[in-house]
RNA sequence: GGGCGCAUAGCUCAGUUGGUAGAGCACCUGCCUUACAAGCAGGGUGUCAUCGGUUCGAGUCCGGUUGCGCCCACCA
């Protein structure tokens, strides 16, 4: 047979769907997915109160990267949620966001057209990207054109997620899908930028900070990344004033030149007498103070330390604290600047170094110090942490720079108490992961640079007066008007100019800047939700329910949407959040691109099929790593098959309509104890389901789902199904037709968020409407009185008559006699009330023997002989 | 160095308030059973990382140790 999943060739349902003779799972995502998308069977549909609505923060994922497993499972267990919430009636707000703004889009599309963009080159209506992009020679073009390609990219990278997710059968809403380059969340990004601005929460700081020199782009604290980088040590002297060498060591001899100061431990017995002298520096013959300071530490190096500016953090809060000079030679490109230092006293070896990366200067460096003596020994091996752009490639370097910040805590300790309440107010799913959040506060050392010397963004929506010799003063920017917003400052002259007074003595020029990508995406609640555009959404929406995120992303997006609507609104943006785990590969690394083990979920989907890979992403409880595995997927597989064949069955069973409507009709009919039974037992499940879904633990509500599953399956339905044939009268087999179609009914619906297309598949042979609209299973649903000890027992005495035969190595079908079945007085009561359909499923020719007797049900059997 | 988590069957993981250790996968054996061979039935498998404490009783509670993972800090 070659029946399609759908084709109707078995018996005709209420609703005039029909049971197809061979059910598949081929071809039914397609057909789902399709008829959802024409039905709008997921749109969000406004209620009338804020109870009535569960809303989700859903990630926008970064369209220039790749969708891993690890997106499939986390977007998944958002979805589990989702459904459920939306069957238990909520109005559910559960939109989709692409993240395309920013430095991600833009390298992507360097290498995909092989361009870069350089805004001194005019713009070309006309221009085509190369037909073969070299990467080593990169078109220059004009910022607007490179905008134009960064927006044609992004469109295209958005189709093949947004058809993922479809293939995945995320419910969400595609009406209300937004993109973080849009024009209304550029206008939302400044709106509440110049919200923060009037408030002082937003300022602008000339300050070092950590630069990098290949995207030569300022880069905040939450974007770092240390990285193990090997370097040398270099056992350098300086002289003091009687010609003494003073041995300081350092990995960064080539920033010799930008020495401020040496510094020792205050306590420091061998460096005391030099503290308040100087020395001279080699090579160069700079005076250079010899000061005190705690931060210095006596077992480190030679316990004397000289201070660059700058070489790293310490070097800049000495700088800071000291009131040292400032002394920078390196230049955001990366390079040592061309120009000789005035402050140099030997000015002519940096000749040598002028114009060379820290790479090269560092060599040549280390031959000067050779020449001239200074070096002690030879450079030792080592390997130290330092800090990268978690993007980037290179080490950072710090240069001071004019920059925007918004207080995040950083620089203030009651905003920073207040974001820690914060996180205390907020529902962490697991619980946990809460000290991910007050361990990243704690540790904020400044506030969030937000600003980025990039293109791809939201431009600050800020202009600069410039005085009569051309110079802006940045102490008076002039800011945008809320009604104007979006805005380009780059192309639209400031409130009270004209454009031809752009750039010139007098007129203004346009701050250069955009916001970085997370200064957006830290407004996604506002975004989505409609702030200051549609206040019955807002209302309705705003705070949101939940937050989903992976564990990597609680100190970037997480807490910078905390930080926002708290400083907005006054408000968490959201009651709780909920934490994926990572998928790893099966040595539990963390996949990664470079480590070449990454999976592609397409792949996967095809294979196994999306009801089995979300199975499997269910089975990752909240925050829990999963090793990848795709044995566990076939399990998902087998699943998902087995509803479509037990529904059938149980379908087919029915053989009249009578089955179906009896889940409608109620528990009337339903009069065998073992009937009873299983509906008693399915009720716990209900209620242990529903509760588990409560708290968010979807993997225990899949669990004890399936594994009733499984037991209908293997002991009451092939128990029962002679009766349900009508084996034993009429009234017997009501009975149980009526209590399989109800516990088909109710299951269905159990699993509907794990594996929504084989359940919308079979729902569709016999009921109306989806199953994603109907209402989750309740407790009172299903009839009171049953005992689920009796299923118990039917199990153990199933196992018992299977036992036998398996024992005897027989066919199934074999017939047994001489049976005797023991087991506690009250067990075999209850079993007694099931004969009948024991003695049919064991096949049992000879009369029972019933034995109140053990603690335990066991059966003793002798398997009849042929002939 | 600071924080958090984990350690239970060959693998992936459950184990609720302390009361004789569980599931699935894998493996072995059998069965083409009238929904399902991508199926079904049957089968055994453990010093619960380690040391100590509390207790009549500890996988579970408390303390220490070891190992692994993640986050943060770490450029002399």
């Amino acid at each position: 047979m070659t029946a399609q999943p759908t084709t109707p060739v078995s018996a005709p349902s209420p609703t005039g769907q029909r049971v197809p003779e061979r059910p598949a799972l081929e071809g039914l995502e397609q057909t789902w997915a399709q008829r959802w998308r024409d039905q709008g069977t997921y749109a969000f549909v406004r209620p009338e109160r804020r109870d009535q609505v569960f809303s989700i923060d859903t990630p926008p994922p970064t369209v220039s990267g790749s969708l891993h497993v690890g997106h499939v499972f986390s977007y998944t267990h958002t979805d589990l949620v989702a459904r459920y919430q939306r069957m238990q009636g909520k109005h559910v707000f559960y939109p989709m966001g692409w993240d395309d703004n920013g430095l991600p889009t833009e390298r992507r599309v360097q290498n995909f057209y092989g361009v870069r963009c350089d805004p001194s080159v005019p713009y070309d209506p006309d221009f085509t990207p190369p037909a073969k992009p070299d990467p080593k020679r990169q078109v220059p073009v004009s910022r607007r054109n490179f905008i134009e390609l960064c927006h044609e990219l992004t469109a295209v990278d958005e189709q093949v997620f947004e058809d993922l997710w479809r293939h995945l059968g995320l419910s969400v809403d595609w009406d209300t899908l937004y993109a973080t380059i849009s024009e209304e969340s550029q206008r939302v990004a400044q709106r509440a930028f110049l919200r923060n601005h009037a408030r002082g929460e937003a300022y602008l700081s000339e300050a070092p900070t950590m630069w990098d020199v290949t995207f030569q782009t300022a880069v905040a604290q939450a974007e770092l990344e240390a990285r193990e980088y090997p370097g040398h040590y270099h056992r350098v002297a300086f002289h003091t004033a009687d010609g003494a060498p003073v041995h300081i060591e350092t990995t960064r001899p080539e920033l010799i030149a930008s020495v401020c100061a040496l510094i020792a431990h205050p306590d420091d017995e061998r460096y005391a007498p030099l503290f308040g002298t100087t020395v001279t520096s080699p090579v160069f013959g700079v005076e250079i103070p010899v000061l005190p300071h705690a931060l210095a530490e006596k077992e480190k190096g030679s316990g004397i330390v000289m201070c660059c500016t700058f070489g790293d953090l310490t070097d800049v809060q000495w700088w800071r604290e000291l009131n040292l000079p400032t002394r920078v030679v390196l230049q955001r490109d990366g390079r040592l600047q061309r120009e000789t230092p005035e402050w140099l006293v030997n000015a002519e070896p940096y000749a040598q170094l002028a114009g060379k990366t820290t790479f090269s200067a560092r060599e040549t460096m280390v031959e000067l110090l050779r020449e001239s003596g200074d070096l002690d020994g030879e450079p030792k091996p080592t390997t130290r942490m330092t800090n990268y752009y978690e993007k980037g490639d290179k080490p950072l370097e710090i240069v001071s720079t004019r920059q925007w910040y918004l207080t995040n805590g950083g620089r203030d300790a009651d905003l920073r108490a207040a974001l820690l309440r914060r996180g205390e107010e907020l529902a962490w799913v697991p619980e946990h992961m809460r000290h991910r959040y007050s361990n990243w506060v704690n540790g904020l050392n400044g506030d969030w640079l937000i600003s980025r010397q990039r293109f791809f963004g939201v431009p600050f929506p800020v202009w600069y007066p410039l005085d009569a010799d051309g110079e802006p003063d940045t102490t008076r920017p002039i800011v945008a008007d809320e009604a104007s917003l979006p805005v380009d400052p780059a192309s639209e002259p400031a409130p009270g100019y004209d454009e031809r007074q752009r750039g010139v003595p007098g007129g203004f020029i346009g701050d250069p800047d955009v916001m970085d990508t997370w200064a957006t995406s830290s407004l996604t609640p506002q975004i989505a939700c409609g702030w200051e555009r549609d206040e019955e959404l807002w209302n309705l929406t705003f705070p949101m329910d939940v937050a989903p995120q992976a564990h990597d992303i609680i100190r970037t997006w997480l807490f910078s949407r905390v930080v926002r609507a708290h400083l907005e609104s006054d408000t968490l943006p959201w009651a709780r959040a909920t934490i994926s785990g990572f998928v790893v590969d099966p040595d539990r690394k963390k996949m990664s691109k470079s480590k070449g083990n990454v999976v592609v979920p397409t792949e996967i989907l095809e294979k196994f099929g999306a009801d089995a890979v979300r199975w499997r992403a269910a089975m990752a409880r909240p925050g829990m790593d999963s090793p990848f595995d795709e044995t566990q997927m076939k399990v998902g597989r087998r699943l998902a098959m087995k509803i479509l064949n037990a529904s059938k069955f149980v379908l087919g069973m029915a053989d009249a309509p009578e089955g179906a409507d009896a889940a409608a009709e109620g528990a009337a009919a339903i009069t065998a104890p073992v009937d009873r039974a299983m509906l008693a037992s399915l009720r716990r499940v209900v209620a242990e389901a529903t509760r588990a879904f409560e708290a968010y633990d979807y993997t225990s509500a899949l669990e004890v789902a399936e594994k009733f599953f499984w037991t209908f399956c293997d002991d009451y339905l092939e128990l029962v199904k002679e009766r349900a044939y009508g084996a034993q009268g009429a009234d017997a087999g009501a009975s149980a037709r009526a209590a399989l179609a109800l516990a088909l009914s109710v299951q269905l619906r159990l699993f509907a968020p794990f594996m929504p297309f084989v359940t919308e598949e079979v729902w569709s042979w016999w009921q109306e409407g989806s199953v994603h609209h109907a209402s989750w299973p309740t407790t009172g649903e299903l009839p009171e009185g049953g005992d689920p000890a009796l299923l118990d027992a039917v199990s153990a005495t199933l196992i018992g008559i299977r036992g036998a035969k398996s024992n005897a190595k027989v066919s199934m079908k074999t017939p047994l006699k001489a049976v005797t079945i023991s087991g506690p007085e009250a067990a075999v009561a209850q079993l007694r009330t099931a004969e009948g359909d024991l003695r049919a499923v064991g096949r049992i020719e000879s009369g029972i023997v019933w034995n109140s007797d053990g603690d335990a049900v066991s059966v003793a059997a002798e398997v009849a002989t042929q002939g």
